[in-house]
RNA sequence: GGAAGAAUGGCUGAGCGGUCGAAAGCGGCGGUCUUGAAAACCGUUGAUGUGAGAGCAUCCUGGGGUUCGAAUCCCUAUUCUUCCGCCA
């Protein structure tokens, strides 16, 4: 949610800085409807400081022995005005509420307007791997190799779907323990959260209202419904909602571990065979919670982390810093990272790191008090994955496979899996 | 799944229709004392909106209702506790 008080000001400043996210906005109606729900309020708040008065006269005039019939009749009345003008304050302030909560965060002031064309790579790390052989898409690799079974997959769930089998698993599974041990070593509290969440975990991250398509409802979908989370971002930033942070508990860091459940209704499926986008992947995300003035260090220490992660497993990777259209609705900045896969010719995202500054702090009421002024602030947060493995998977195994069809695991993988170096053909 | 009880400020906890934004204690802050600290004692200490300010309004889990007036009564949702049942 962004800052009213920032709209009734500068609305011409926040418009246009919606407008580079490509969200066109005009905030005439929204201010006249504002400024009248505050006139509104100014006659009700007169009209109630009337009642009490009122009121607190009955039982002085009872104890003097005075008639009250004449003071109660009266006071009733305006208890009646002031019944219809809270309900014009209601219908007003929940006209308000949707629009502000339809609001998109603003961008910040360094991004490049407009969608991916202008988005900017801006590092790269290693190069693109040579073959000296004609090397195989991930998809050859894990049905070769028997680390993926599609088609049981589907059977089970759909397309979309699929069973990490064998030494398959033992990847994915060495890849998330190799994440939470850097984040643990980093000073990050690991959690396992709850996969169901409620509705507000959904309004509160800024998924919800806009997005709540794009999940999976568990019963029908309605605001007492459990949804399916998208990613641990979606439950970690709901974990403090409605509650005041001491400022010394400041900054905390997270990384969960959860799968996450996407729809992806309408998606480029057939484009992405293979594990490159599925209903349920893995993912270890991590989410900080910091005072204001440290947000912007807290982003470049996570994409710092999401590198290191891929670094580290020796993966040929780049960095692009997203234009303001092609950051998500919650967020002020986004940074990808994003990993060669030899067989597509392109980069995929493998992580994302973004600060949402305070946008949904005030979605979901999560503020900390400054020492200095006493007073309350809403906290930064900001998240980043570390990563997801489903477009880290394929492009390690395309990227560190051999001329015989094997891999070569990485070195700093090969302590989650048992000192196994290679992935072989199994020879059944 | 059934039954009963509970939800009050940073925390514990009193209040059960009018002077209650809410006793008391703890904690926090300021002071006295002390070389310093502790203890003791004194004072102070919620948030939001609006207003230049005095003030006014709102907030006792959320929502709705009764009433001239609700922390207090009623309905409802959520959560917690206890008991019973079922079950990995």
């Amino acid at each position: 949610m962004l800052d009213i008080n920032l709209i009734r000001q500068n609305p011409d400043y926040v418009a246009k800085s919606l407008a580079k996210k490509g969200y066109e906005v005009d905030f005439a109606d929204f201010l006249t409807k504002e400024a009248k729900k505050r006139e509104i309020m100014g006659e009700v708040e007169k009209l109630k400081a009337t009642r009490n008065a009122n009121s607190a006269l009955v039982p002085q005039y009872k104890k003097e022995g005075k008639d009250v019939a004449e003071l109660i009749a009266a006071t009733k009345a305006i208890g009646e005005e002031i019944a219809a003008k809270d309900k014009a304050i209601a219908e007003l302030d929940k006209e308000l509420t949707d629009f502000m909560l339809s609001l998109p965060n603003m961008p910040d002031d360094d991004l490049l307007p407009g969608e991916k064309e202008n988005n900017k790579v801006i590092r790269t790390f290693g190069e693109k791997p040579k073959f000296d052989f004609k090397p195989k898409s991930h998809i050859e690799l894990c049905e070769e190799l028997g680390l993926i079974d599609y088609e049981r997959g589907a059977k089970l769930a759909g397309n979309g779907s699929w069973i990490y089998r064998g030494m398959g698993a033992r990847l994915e599974w060495a890849l998330i323990n190799y994440f939470i041990d850097e984040h643990l070593a980093d000073g990050y509290e690991f959690v396992l959260l709850p996969h169901m969440l409620n509705y507000e975990c959904g309004l509160g991250a800024g998924q919800f209202p806009k997005f709540s398509d794009d999940v999976y409802w568990i019963d029908n979908k309605s605001e007492t419904s459990k949804f399916l989370l998208p990613t641990a971002e979606t439950a970690l930033v709901n974990m403090y909602r409605g509650e005041v942070l001491k400022e010394s508990d400041l900054p905390k860091k997270f990384a969960g571990y959860t799968p996450c459940y996407r729809r992806e209704a309408g998606s480029y499926r057939s484009e992405e065979r293979g594990m490159i986008r599925g209903h349920q992947f893995n993912k270890v995300e991590m989410v900080q919670y910091t005072k204001p003035a440290d947000s912007d260090k807290a982003f470049e220490e996570l994409v710092g982390k999401a590198e290191r992660l891929v670094q580290k497993l020796g993966l040929h990777y780049q960095v692009s810093k997203l234009a303001a259209g092609d950051c998500s609705a919650s967020m002020c900045r986004t940074y990808d990272i994003e990993i060669w896969i030899p067989s597509m010719g392109i980069y995929k995202e493998v992580s994302s790191a973004s600060n949402a500054r305070d946008y949904q702090a005030r979605r979901n009421n999560t503020r900390y008090r400054n020492e200095e002024t006493k007073k309350l602030e809403y906290v930064h947060t900001l998240n980043a994955s570390g990563l997801a493995t489903s477009r880290l998977f394929p492009a390690l195994l395309e990227q560190c496979q051999n001329a015989d069809g094997s891999i070569t695991i990485p070195e700093a993988l090969r302590k989650y899996m048992g000192g196994i170096e290679r992935i072989e053909k199994p020879t059944k």
